[in-house]
DNA sequence: ATGGTTGGGGTCCAA
């Protein structure tokens, strides 16, 4: 029964970071890695390291400065583009399917500051691209299919995935709108939320720590923006979870740090 | 209530 190890990791630019993306590979050997935000052009893309390192099939979707997603594995990959979310061409989603398993790799829209989307753009494209997702799994993608949904979806649902439920209530990231529209996308293929079916609810988890704290791990005030879902058909695979904190300590850090989930396929 | 930090590209915008 092979182990697929599938991790998920906002990088904050891969090419800035290149060292710590290595050092993930050869700590955690994920037999997947998705990466969020690489800030390169898909042209850019630094192909070299990733190849000695033993994941030979890539596939990035890049653009200049800003977003970015790639996917690297160890086993080949077929990847499938998707539609262009929002029209926006903003490179924010790349689909792989490795080994039987179809892959999503997501970079949802962080939204601003104000949740308001009367006021604030960010804000309305962020619901506008969460909706899409839902239509796009109900109208394109059964909930028998085998998926893997993973990414920086920048929305903390449950009450344990952020350090004061009541404090952010109406901060971006966890309002109630974003997390009602998460649910649709959840409900969409019955995706079921990995790390959370092995943590309960009422403990808990964060995979984020802003910069701006003077010292992240003694406010300790993250949220749990990364997340891994898969459909029913994978849900008696998953096998265990982790979470790199440790990663968020890292010289030249990201703000995010690595989710990993195994499943036994 | 406010401000705090980081990255990319270019001396500001996004997160």
């Amino acid at each position: 029964m092979p182990r697929l190890r599938v991790t998920t990791w906002n990088i904050n630019s891969v090419r800035l970071r290149q060292d710590l993306v290595l050092k993930l590979l050869a700590e955690t050997k994920p037999d997947v890695l998705c990466l969020q935000e690489i800030k390169v052009m898909t042209d850019l893309f630094p192909h070299d390291p990733y190849e000695q390192a033993g994941y030979r099939h890539r596939a990035v979707l890049g653009m200049k400065g800003y977003n970015g997603v790639a996917i690297l594995s160890k086993a080949p990959l077929e990847r499938i583009d998707g539609p262009d979310w929002c029209k926006k061409g903003d490179s924010r989603h790349l689909t792989a399917r490795i080994g039987g398993v179809e892959i999503h790799n997501f970079y949802v829209p962080s939204g601003g500051d104000i949740p308001d989307p009367k006021q604030n753009p960010k804000f309305a494209h962020k619901l506008a691209f969460v909706d899409e997702m839902a239509d796009w799994f109900r109208k394109n993608r059964k909930p028998k299919d085998p998926m893997i949904l993973v990414g920086d979806l920048n929305i903390a649902p449950l009450e344990h995935d952020v350090w004061s439920h009541k404090q952010l209530l109406d901060v971006v990231s966890h309002t109630p709108i974003e997390v009602e529209k998460l649910g649709k996308v959840q409900k969409s293929s019955e995706w079921v939320d990995a790390v959370r079916n092995f943590v309960p609810e009422d403990q808990k988890l964060y995979s984020w720590w802003s910069y701006r704290a003077a010292d992240w791990a003694l406010s300790n005030r993250g949220r749990r923006l990364d997340h891994v879902w898969v459909t029913p058909p994978l849900k008696k695979s998953l096998k265990g979870y982790s979470i790199l904190k440790d990663a968020r300590g890292w010289e030249k850090c990201s703000d995010h740090v690595p989710v990993t989930v195994d499943l036994a396929l």
